[in-house]
DNA sequence: AAATATTAAACAAACGTTTGAATAAATCAA
DNA sequence: TTGATTTATTCAAACGTTTGTTTAATATTT
């Protein structure tokens, strides 16, 4: 029963603080939006910033890639890999978009610093990770010479930017403004299909093609 | 003098809030900052939120794109056009890294409501803006038949993802926690072209490459 | 001498957190 | 199962700080 509350009040916690800001968001506030005493946070959690360490923790597998299982397939090639981690990437930060947005804030925000350099850290790990994918492409003569950190700051970047404002996508997508449009799986689909389409272009020489 | 004094702040201001979000910086750590009493924020700009109103309003121009300007030289062609977008895009959101921080902050929060719907038009009226150039680009049988808005939210969004945290960059780069990636001239160099091929390859058909 | 700028001190409100009593749940001897 | 006892949860109220803001006196410019 009690982690079940613990769940109910660090899940209104990531939409709060997604869309207020930690400083922003108020114990009592979130007391209130969960239906919960004020103390209950204190009684749970111990503080507002262990709440967060809770939640990270919580949160742990969601932010780690899917890389290494990838790596120990060795039927896939490297475009196999790239498609398959681009898949991977939209799917989980358009479904956990609150989450992802409370994550893109703690990490330009240096106040909490166990947390920033934490988060830092974890993305930078990442992106090398997915950029060696890339890399090894190009030793192969599969893809390009392309700058493959970049490469991979651009897709994560490309996901990133729609996530970051939902009001801007509904008015792009001429949707109102109440609509929800991470959930909306064609729209999901519109985004892996772009990210895809233009990384092909970007990589792959162009004997690949076809056509 | 007291135009001095004010942007002072303003700076001060736009440097913490981009780091410690608007919540986050208290007036006092404001005011400690820049080396002013703590009633002066209010006696220059009567609030908290209205420092916030005014920093918008003072970079107003930044926000501006070029687009109405590159859009009555005619001797341009669409390609020309978005790769100047794409260098003006890079230098104006490295050259004010801070500044954009603290703008996508805002975005991001929806608890300064005006500011919040604000931002989100303006950056959604750019988008727009951009897209209908590369719409131009396809009619014309130039470039492929891309997602034009989605291929706008890549550019910004890898521009972006870069911005967000200074210490991936450094990261990446090898550097040390403390170099400032935005103000290096080659990386912003290396951005730019890396951008600019990978919008290439996305947007031109294979017959307009010279190989 | 009038207007502007600066200051330390004080203001009420909101903050995260703690308390101690009240209630509910779980444990266990009979 | 029962009733007793311990443990876990919930709550309203209060704690000391920090918050944004105002005040009224002082200093500086005009």
């Amino acid at each position: 029963m009690a982690v079940d509350k613990k769940a109910h009040i660090m899940n209104h916690a990531i939409a709060l603080f997604a869309d207020r800001g930690f400083e922003g968001t108020s114990i009592r506030d979130l007391a209130h939006e969960a239906g919960v005493n004020v103390a209950m946070v204190n009684y749970y959690f111990g503080s507002k910033e262990k709440l967060v360490e809770a939640i990270l923790d919580e949160k742990a597998s969601y932010m780690k890639d899917r890389i290494e299982e990838l790596e120990s397939n060795a039927s896939l090639s490297e475009l196999d890999k790239i498609d398959a981690l681009i898949e991977d990437y939209v799917n989980r930060i358009l479904s956990g978009a609150s989450f992802h947005k409370f994550l893109y804030k703690e990490m330009m925000d240096t106040k909490r610093d166990v947390i920033h350099s934490f988060l830092n850290k974890s993305i930078a790990r990442n992106t090398r990770n997915f950029a060696a994918i890339i890399q090894r492409g190009i030793d192969k003569k599969m893809f390009k010479e392309v700058d493959p950190i970049l490469t991979v700051t651009s897709i994560i970047g490309s996901i990133s930017q729609v996530v970051v404002s939902k009001s801007m996508c509904n008015l792009l997508l001429s949707q109102p403004e109440a609509n929800e449009p991470y959930t909306d799986e064609k729209f999901k689909q519109r985004l892996v299909t772009h990210i895809k389409s233009m990384i092909h272009a970007h990589l792959l020489v162009e004997s690949s093609n076809h056509k």
